[in-house]
Order: structure tokens, then sequence, then C-alpha cells
RNA sequence: CGGGCAGUGGCGCAGCUUGGUAGCGCACCUGCUUUGGGAGCAGGGGGUCGCCGGUUCGAAUCCGGCCUGCCCGACCA
């Protein structure tokens, strides 16, 4: 490509709005341009890279047995409605719905469960054609309150999106496992370092799960891990092991204290007086999975970590029940009325004395001890992890790893085949079962953007091999004064082309260090450069872009230095 | 959703306080010189000053509303 005809402008400066070096760089380079927030034109270089991942996605997908379909981005609310979703995700996150001329609404999908189970389901009529499993690189959208980071974070993105669908739990698995080996090379291929940690799972809903997190300066979420161990987490999912346990004295009787217009810890700090956060208990209600209410409490400077399937009580909730008062909520008394008292283990350690909600409208407790004046009915590890806490395998100090999730994978289970209609098989014994489903996606524009984040230096972008734009960067130097090197870049551009290495091609006529300072933004592994000098002597310069390591090559080859 | 800041040629910015011919750098076009790390000189093109309304003889500038963008925060009883 002759960089004379290619629709590309790089920029002398970073433009205004760009809050990441990677992203800066995307810009600067001409890969991408903002249309509006969030929303992204892929210019021509741009989506040479973009192609580029997808073809590292396609190679390992197919490797791994999956197969590409391509489903449209527009599906009928009708299917929203009937997985449950489109309540579940309300309008806040499901806003992409547009409407046609005859009142019927669409989803701009921002997942495609539901539509898959479906054109799956229509497909399968037998455990004879399982497992399956399709993938699609296709654009999404969501309605990202606040896109940031460039490609990272945005309304509308690439997603590559694969979905299996077994016979039984035990295929499911087994498939799980091929589909997360099958990402793990991709991460390779694309050289970001990836860790695999256990997740709990959002409006999609599913059991095992798992997030790939890259470690950067420009994550939004943290993981825990254990440097001792191995053990890795989200924090959603982080448990701890509690602080050892502490002999408690019997102290003061626990006593009732008014407290008008005190609710929150902070309130409570400053009502008191002589208490800390730490000498002080949050408890918050919740509902478990199986629907039962139950106060969980934690050390009040602490945030409340609820496991999966626990939801908080809202306000309407908490003002409707009769023993439970908001801003006064706490362990002691809640046995009589049937509500158990669920703790974190370093509530039941520690012991006391506590400060804590009263259970009676404007009253909290003082002198609380745990062991004496409640007695919980499940301790274990609820609060969200911090840095410095004990890992739960080892009990070694966790860290916190600032990351951006680049990849997540589910095993679904029934939770959509068993709603969409049409999603059964005959098993061998002729039963119509519903199939197994797992799901599997992975950011390929975001992937991009971590991409830059990862690989850059101070002048510019520094792509890995397989997803750069281009493998050559070729500089004729002087070329418009120079007939003669002209021509002899012109043919070397051709043989090399011959050779199968795509070559960016600079013939502009503008000067060496301009062609200089943009083959370094633009960031191709491996920058040619052919001068008059060279051109006398036969020979090409050539100059890896990451570790400036330099040499020659003749010009008529061959160019094994290159590959 | 709450709070803060900002919208002026393609990009980055000044001008606004104190109303009166819209300016600078980069980029772009023409010519000459130059050519191994973002060249020089000369000439030139390009802006409804986010939108709507108000005040005024006159508004980029003052006032009101709206839109857009950026930053910070956002279920913790």
């Amino acid at each position: 490509m002759r960089m004379s005809s290619l629709l590309l402008r790089t920029l002398r400066d970073d433009p205004a709005d760009t809050d990441s070096a990677g992203y800066a760089l995307l810009v600067r380079g001409g890969y991408v341009r903002r249309l509006a927030s969030g929303v992204y034109t892929f210019l021509p270089l741009g989506l040479r890279v973009l192609h580029r991942i997808e073809a590292v996605v396609r190679r390992e997908l197919d490797r791994a047995g999956m197969q590409e379909l391509l489903m449209p981005a527009l599906s009928p609310i009708e299917l929203w409605e009937q997985s449950g979703r489109a309540a579940r995700f309300g309008t806040d996150a499901l806003p992409a719905l547009t409407v046609d001329g005859r009142g019927g609404t669409y989803v701009l999908g921002p997942t495609h469960e539901e539509v898959v189970t479906v054109t799956v389901g229509q497909e399968v009529e037998s455990y004879r054609q399982l497992p399956v499993t399709v993938y699609q690189i296709q654009s999404k959208f969501r309605d990202e309150a606040r896109p940031r980071y460039g490609l990272v974070r945005t309304k509308e993105l690439v997603m590559c999106d694969a979905y299996s669908f077994d016979a039984n739990p035990e295929g499911m698995a087994a498939t799980y496992e091929n589909a997360v080996a099958a990402y793990l090379r991709i991460f390779e291929a694309v050289e970001l370092a990836v860790t695999p940690v256990v997740a709990q799972s959002g409006a999609i809903g599913g059991d095992v799960n798992h997030e790939f997190m890259v470690p950067s300066p420009i994550g939004e979420d943290h993981f825990a891990s254990c440097a001792a161990c191995g053990y890795h987490a989200n924090t959603e999912a982080a448990e701890r092991r509690a602080p050892a346990a502490r002999t408690v004295g019997d102290g003061p009787a626990m006593e009732a204290v008014a407290t008008p217009g005190v609710g929150a810890i902070d309130e409570v700090v400053a009502f008191f007086g002589d208490v800390s956060a730490p000498e002080t208990v949050k408890a918050m209600a919740a509902t478990t999975g199986t629907g039962d209410i139950v106060v969980v409490c934690v050390r009040g400077d602490r945030e409340v970590r609820l496991p999966h399937g626990w939801d908080l009580l809202d306000d309407a909730a908490l003002a409707a029940h009769p023993h439970l008062h908001k801003g006064a909520i706490g362990p002691a008394g809640l046995a009589p009325h049937g509500i158990a008292v669920v703790a974190d283990a370093e509530l039941v350690a520690l012991g006391g004395p506590f400060v804590a909600g009263g259970n009676a409208p404007e009253t909290h407790v003082r002198g609380l001890v745990f062991g004496r004046d409640v007695t919980p009915d499940q301790v274990g590890s609820f609060v969200v992890v911090e840095a410095g806490d004990g890992c739960p395998n080892c009990g070694s100090p966790l860290e916190l790893i600032r990351s951006v999730e680049a990849a997540h994978t589910f095993q679904l289970g029934l939770q959509y085949t068993q709603k969409m209609p049409g999603s059964t098989f005959l098993d061998e014994n002729g039963e119509q079962v519903p199939m197994w489903m797992g799901c599997y996606g992975i950011g390929v524009s975001r992937l991009m953007g971590v991409l830059a984040e990862a690989h850059h230096d101070d002048q510019g972008l520094t792509w890995p091999a397989a997803i750069a734009p281009y493998d050559l960067h070729l500089v004729a130097l002087g070329a418009n004064k120079n007939p003669a090197v002209a021509d002899a870049a012109d043919a070397l551009c051709a043989r090399l082309e011959d050779q199968g290495f795509s070559v960016l091609y600079d013939d502009r006529d503008v000067s060496p260090g301009v062609k200089f300072a943009d083959a370094d933004l633009i960031g191709a592994p491996i920058r040619l450069v052919l001068g008059a000098k060279g051109l006398d002597r036969g020979v090409v310069e050539w100059r890896r872009r990451r570790t400036g390591d330099e040499g020659e090559c003749a010009l008529e080859g061959p160019f094994d230095a290159l590959a």
C-alpha cells in the first residue's frame, strides 16, 4: 500500500479528549476516529488491525471445532421477554430499543443468548447432532453511561461471542474447558498477559464462569491475586480467610442507646464519639437465592459482598418490613422474628464489643459481643476483599490488581434453553429435554484498545507481529528527486509483497524526519529504509521497531531477516 | 442519575473580564529552495464562534433555556 494514496492523516499532537496513552496513539496514528461518545470509526489502518485480531480469533476457534455464523444485530423484543431479560435488564441497560413504523420493538443486541438459543434450537432435533458450538463476530450495543479509554469502553463494540450446546452437564463442562483453552491461545497469539479469574456472573447468569483479566493501568476492574498459591478471583467473588480469633472478656452488658437521625456508619461514629468504624457492625438486609430474608453483618469499615444470587432489599421492601428499620439494622434480637443473621467471620473472630443497629427505630446498641449477645446462623466471608486480606487458600496477603476484562466465559446450563421455545432435543431415551449451554465472549475492538495500551513507547505503537497493520514499513528516501531510488523502491515493494509480506510503502514527498516519525508512530514491526546510499551498494536497511536492532539485506533478497 | 468544567477553521488553543472588522500554532494549497529524525522563504484558501431566544444601534463576548463533550461520584441502612 502506497502511503501517498492511503486515507491517513497522522497528528503531531495528542487530541484534547484522549484519556490514555494507547488511545491517543490510535488517534494520532490515524487508526480510529470518534464519531460520538463511545462510538468509533475504524479508518483503513485501524480496520486492518481489527481484521487481524479477528483472524487470530477465527483461527483458534475454528481449530477448537467451532463453527462461524452470523446472527442479526437487531432482534425482536419478544425474545427478550421470553427469556425474562427484558425485565431483568430494564430500561437502564437494554435501552437499545427501536420501533418500526407499525409499532414493533427491536433490540440492538448487547449479546445474543436468546437469538442463538432459538437459532440452534430450530436446527437441532436429536442428541446425535450434539455437541455443537457456534460463534460470530458482530457489533454489539451497550448503554455505557460513561465511555472511556477509547476502544476499551464503548457504546458500540465488535465482539466475538461463541455459544456451545451439549446433551448433558458433563458434556457442557468438557466443551467449556475446550473453549477456555482456545481463548487462552488467542491471548497468547496477540501477546497479552491474561489471568483467568473465577467470577460471579452479572446479568447473564450461570454458575461456573471466568473473566479473562489483562492487568493494565486503564483497567476499571480489580481482581484479587495471591502470589504465594496462585489463587485468583474477581472482587465480586473473592473470599478471604478471617483473622485469627481473639479471646473476648465479657465486658459490660449490651445496652440500647437512642440515636435519633443516625444511620450510616460515619454518622454512628460521629454520634458516639468514642468508637471508630472498625468497632461498629454494618448490617444489611438481603434476600438469599431461595428468597429468605437475612441480615448480613460485617465490620463497619468494610464493604458487604453478597454471595451470588443474593440481593439487597430495596427501600420499599425495607419500609414494608415490620422488624427491619433502615439505619438501625443490626444482628441482635432478630431470631424471634425468624430472620437469620449472617456474619462475616471477622466479627466472630474479634468478638466485640461493637456498636450496632438496635433493630428498633432510631436505636443502636453498644457493648454487643458475638458469641454472647448474638450467635450467627451462618459465618463466612461476606466482605469485598481489600489488599492485604488473607488468601482463603493459604492465608498469605492478597494483592488487588487493576485490569481490563478482555473476555468472559460462562457455563449457562439450562438457563436459556428452558425458557426459549424449541431449544430441546430428543435424547437416547426418546425424551424431549433442553440443551446444556455455555457462552464465551471476547471483546475484539476492546482488545485493540488494550493492545495499543500494552504495546507502545514514547514514539508510538509497537504492535505484536500477529496483529500489526502491515508486516513492513518501507521508507523510500529522496525518491522524488532520484528516479533510480523510486524505481528500486517500487521494485522492492513488489518483490516483498510477492513473497507474502504486507508492506506499507512510504512514497510520499515529505522530509525524512516526517517519514521516520510516522513509521515509529504507526508501529509496524520492521522498518525498511532505501536511499541513494543503500541503492549504490545494493542493500536496504532494516530496523526492528521494538528493539531498535538494525541490519541490512540485499535488495534482491533473500529476506530471511525480515520474517 | 448527582456534581464540576468546557464547546471559536481539520487538530490544539487565544480572544470573552471592559460588546464595535475573528486571531495564533500545526495541518492544507501554489511557487522556489531544501532532503538520513517532525525543513526554510514568499504567497494563498478555509470559521453560521454548539443551538434557540433575549438585551443592545451593534453580541464569540452580557442574560435565559437547550444540546453535546470531558472529569469526579453513584445500591453500603
